[in-house]
DNA sequence: CACAAATACTTAGGCACCTAATGAGATCCA
DNA sequence: TGGATCTCATTAGGTGCCTAAGTATTTGTG
């Protein structure tokens, strides 16, 4: 056996980043470069948590966020906008809306206004999904930052919103 | 125009949250279901973000790791062991090696010891592009976090501990 | 007015992830 | 020894996400 004691899955360790750094002669920050690697462990790891969550109801987190946006806005949007919201593509709206078209939780109309254009509205069935979700979905997502205190949520809300602001970095140039 | 001050992409807002909770007369703590929100789309974001970066070099986030694994491990391991340390099922390790292997960067060995088993290792070409990709690699992960001081940091790392262990609240059951 | 350019949505093709089913080999044990 | 069973890896099929290309329609402009 060799000792590693942090070799089971996913999170990513400090001694890693450091081995890492070190393998090609950089100057990085250990510590930072774990706080990056970890974020990303988590993001990806709670990604698949929320689809296994969302499953529960036979939605995915794509389609329950659609479905949500939708209620919020009345019931009624286009594609285009709805892409915009849900910060996603417009080609993965016609995705999403089609597999929600075809559970009948929402329905594609012309729209009245734009001859190239559609509107999705959220049917009646589609509400009742929502309302039906809604009780154990906020219950769960209550859950899952119960381990922090209030004083805590703000914190890391505030470390999270600079973080996030940060990952342009990733993207620049 | 409503007067929707955020409304443009991704980040959930508290009203939003406040909302939807009393939309369904439930009773749940609108910033504790904020921050479970925030981080969800602080996830995604980051996954897509991730793809971008990784882009650059002609890899993914997947494969990436993969490569970064196998060198953390003498550059040889077989497809259960990586999924394990990678915390994928091993179809999806099937796939990344598929990808990896059509560009030369990883191989695969029948195993010595066992019969049904597969080495996967890492070419040279495989390790060139490591060591291509990593001084922009770390630089960009530092400068995701350079918003956080120090403290900031270890905070940070403490809280998204927490909230990790949280995610189960979402799978539990 | 007519034609070019912008825009709305869909389609096609790609990657990563999953679960379930398959085939091959290992292991256990009567 | 010989079957039941477990495990390894792959395949098949599903979802979500992307970009790029295609079709339809609107808008802008000479």
């Amino acid at each position: 056996m060799t000792q590693h004691p942090e070799a089971h899955h996913g999170a990513p360790t400090l001694d890693q980043a450091r081995r890492q750094i070190s393998r090609y002669g950089l100057t990085a920050d250990p510590q930072a470069v774990l706080v990056a690697a970890r974020l990303m462990a988590a993001g990806a790891r709670l990604g698949q948590a929320g689809e296994v969550h969302f499953g529960r109801f036979g939605l995915s987190t794509g389609r329950y966020r659609l479905l949500a946006d939708l209620e919020d806005h009345g019931g009624e949007k286009s594609p285009s906008r709805l892409a915009a919201s849900l910060g996603v593509s417009r080609a993965t709206v016609t995705g999403l809306v089609d597999g929600l078209e075809r559970e009948g939780l929402v329905a594609r109309r012309p729209s009245t206004e734009d001859g190239r254009g559609n509107v999705v509205i959220l049917t009646a069935r589609g509400a009742d999904r929502l309302r039906e979700v809604a009780p154990e979905h906020f219950a769960r997502m209550q859950a899952m930052v119960a381990g922090l205190s209030v004083e805590e949520r703000t914190t890391f809300l505030d470390l999270l919103a600079r973080v996030v602001t940060g990952i342009d970095a990733l993207t620049a140039d």
